[in-house]
DNA sequence: TCAGGCGGATTGTCGGACGATACGCCCTCC
DNA sequence: GGAGGGCGTATCGTCCGACAATCCGCCTGA
């Protein structure tokens, strides 16, 4: 019995070849990336097999090109890309809203409960900024959503927890489309949402983590309890529009 | 004031619009991708372009060749492509062995407790099987990982949640070689697991919601004193190998 | 000193070519 | 009639070379 062997090709090793170098630091981040050509004499592979590669370390946001820019930079894969290829993931999948919610209503509790032992002054401020921008600007729909998934960032971000932030961000993602039509659908929403804001900051605040988790588990029900009002079903797939990042 | 006009390259506009057809279902999971030349030719770009597209969605994971086959399928990027970018994602973020140990103590016990409610006959048959095999087979220590992890799986895929099952992937792989290293290194750690998975095991098959919560919160938090014991830094950054998937 | 111009470097896209090989068809042989 | 084997072709992987667009750095002149 042999082994099945596999032969990848020169474009993928490649591409190997610099991730590998990316990962352990020997090209780092903001540093720029050898040019194509460079590249192509260096392992001597033609430019266009070059580019192949560099098409996958690009799509994977290893790489990026700053805007208006030609060359290639090593970057690092920032939660908006992270968020892009899990969400597409997930929809793929078919999952389902109340999934994401459930997720979410795991989360994002236990992130503020965290946070609410671990949380800084700059935290707060964060948070309360989110907060009052929200009350301030939540007239538009699609404005006071922001705002929403600001908070809920600033929150997570109290945890410390980068693991955390990443986790969440699809998650916020996916929820948005329908979160909009259940904000722009139910009349008293943005009150019992200020609500629930003003108490988990509130709760941060006091370092209370009980208090936090309570209130950021209730400020998630009562999404639920929405979608319901706005006759939104939760059975219903989560949607992805590809980012033309 | 204009907005910054983008000219995206032909490539991205390729990869995007294919994306598009396959985010909307109208290619298929499972089917085959029209020729490189078939593409050139309706998309009237050189052949080339339509290569450099194909590497995107390649490394997206939305097209993949079947081994030893030439033509790229259709496919949905599964748990393992997921857990790789996100997986990388962190190790370059620095994120500490602290931070998904967290991250995980804070999803595990939760899709358990969430578990016990709907856990079916089948769940609990996969579990007691992983369970079995970690008891008969963990000399290996290699071996021992690969039962552990299995056991979290089936842990998690009682909560009937797609979205906990992608979340727990990338942390379980980050948590592995230190996890290996733990196992290795404190005698009683094997014991101890094999307590705790079974107490879990119990409580799902009980439906008790509190007792699945909690001693899936013991057995994480039992690993945290192996680390200890075994002198493994909390505060290392995670370790991330590139898999030549 | 700095705006503007100029030339080289680099990318994006193209046309075309060729070997390797996976696939499907057909043919033979039992 | 079905299994096995051989052959032609489609398709991929890689390469060569070319050229326009444009970004960048340098130099110049006010």
């Amino acid at each position: 019995m042999f082994p099945p062997l596999r032969v990848e090709p020169t474009y993928r090793k490649l591409a190997l070849a610099i991730e590998t170098r990316i990962l352990e630091r020997s090209l780092r981040d903001g540093e720029p990336l050898p040019t194509e050509a460079e590249l192509s004499t260096q392992f001597d592979v033609h430019r266009s097999t070059v580019r192949e590669a560099l098409r996958e370390l690009e799509s994977a946001g290893l790489v990026t090109r700053r805007r208006g820019t030609k060359r290639l930079v090593v970057t690092r894969p920032g939660a908006a890309r992270i968020a892009d290829t899990v969400g597409r993931a997930l929809s793929l999948e078919d999952v389902t809203v109340l999934e994401v919610w459930e997720a979410l209503h795991l989360v994002a509790p236990a992130a503020a409960a965290n946070g609410a032992r671990r949380r800084t002054a700059a935290d707060l401020a964060a948070i309360e900024a989110a907060y009052q921008r929200f009350t301030e600007d939540s007239v538009d729909t699609a404005r006071a959503l922001v705002h929403m998934l600001a908070f809920f960032r600033a929150v997570t971000r109290t945890s410390g927890n980068r693991v955390l932030m990443l986790t969440l961000e699809p998650l916020l993602k996916l929820m948005e489309p329908t979160l909009a039509q259940m904000v722009a659908g139910v009349p008293q929403a943005r009150a019992r949402i200020t609500t629930a804001q003003r108490r988990i900051l509130e709760a941060l605040t006091a370092r209370d983590t009980e208090a936090a988790r309570t209130w950021m588990s209730r400020y998630l029900r009562d999404f639920r309890r929405g979608y319901e009002l706005a006759s939104i079903s939760l059975e219903q797939r989560v949607a992805w529009r590809s980012s033309n990042r």
